[in-house]
DNA sequence: TTACATTTATTGTAATTGCAACTATTGTAA
DNA sequence: TTACAATAGTTGCAATTACAATAAATGTAA
């Protein structure tokens, strides 16, 4: 083997290996999801940060704002941000809790719920992009196998 | 069927809806491993934007800047400040590209190549925690699809 | 050659994010 | 009841990231 194939094959090597990590693999594909989905939403008017809360409203109207974040993942200030976000954007209103006096419950408004109602088409063109060349049956494996690995039963509720 | 039935119902298809969408799966993935990788890597002292081009350097050294940008798919301004980055922790430096003076090229130094050598058991150790549950069949699935889908050939250059 | 477009890299500044402190409220246990 | 811990939510500020402008070098075509 010459010198040029054996540097070839040591950074095919180096390369594959890289290509071939779940996790450099989920974090490349997230970032480009991202993008697009960035583009399509700037498209309706919708801000990134805004989507994932407006979607979860939409399927769970009426949580406290701690809820809405726990469902999301996402940390406590931030929720309080992208709150802030939606109710400036008149998507969404605070109203007391009833039960509680420290915490706040989150209804999506006519306007947002309106919003709320344009966003499946884009999920399912972004995620149709990605899975252009996949049969019926790779997409169904490959939902499932990341399921999986986030520990989403395929009937219920995240485990984390 | 009952009121809370129905909600219960009408709850839990969006639930799934949401939980079955890939780029929704990908983005949870995505945030988690990373913050387990921020966790693994601070134990070394590596940060996480170091990582990704400790890890390209040290599998193709010397290349121009926007090279490395461009396999990492990330922007130069983010490059440009990541070199920084690694310079001033002694694990790279600039040098110049005998074949054009707007070009810099990048090795790593031997104290980068010391400190990317720790690097693949953190990764391996990272992905296997999230494909514990997972079959040696049903890593390759995952990872064949999900190279399907960023348009990794199994054999080489991503297409994009 | 000149003129102009493109590429490479950097940087000032604005926007965003993350951390940690803080207030207010509720839960708990003596 | 009181005292203390835990939870919910907000916010100031530091660190990071994104955008857009810039400079310098190179490519291209008349």
């Amino acid at each position: 083997m010459g010198w040029n194939q054996y540097i070839m094959s040591r950074i095919t090597k180096a390369q594959n290996a890289r290509q071939s990590s779940f996790g450099f693999l989920i974090q490349v594909l997230a970032r480009r999801i991202d993008g697009v989905m960035k583009q399509r939403l700037s498209e309706i008017g919708v801000d990134t940060k805004i989507f994932a809360n407006l979607m979860l409203l939409n399927e769970r109207d009426g949580v406290t704002q701690s809820e809405l974040g726990r469902l999301l993942e996402f940390p406590d200030y931030y929720t309080s941000r992208n709150v802030d976000a939606l109710v400036e954007a008149g998507y969404a209103e605070r109203k007391p809790d009833p039960n509680s006096r420290r915490t706040v419950l989150i209804f999506l408004t006519a306007k947002g719920r309106d919003k709320a109602k344009e966003l499946p088409k884009i999920i399912a063109s972004v995620n149709s992009d990605f899975l252009e060349e996949f049969s019926k049956e790779e997409r169904s494996t490959v939902i499932k196998l990341l399921q999986k690995a986030a520990l989403i039963p395929e009937d219920g509720d995240p485990k984390l």
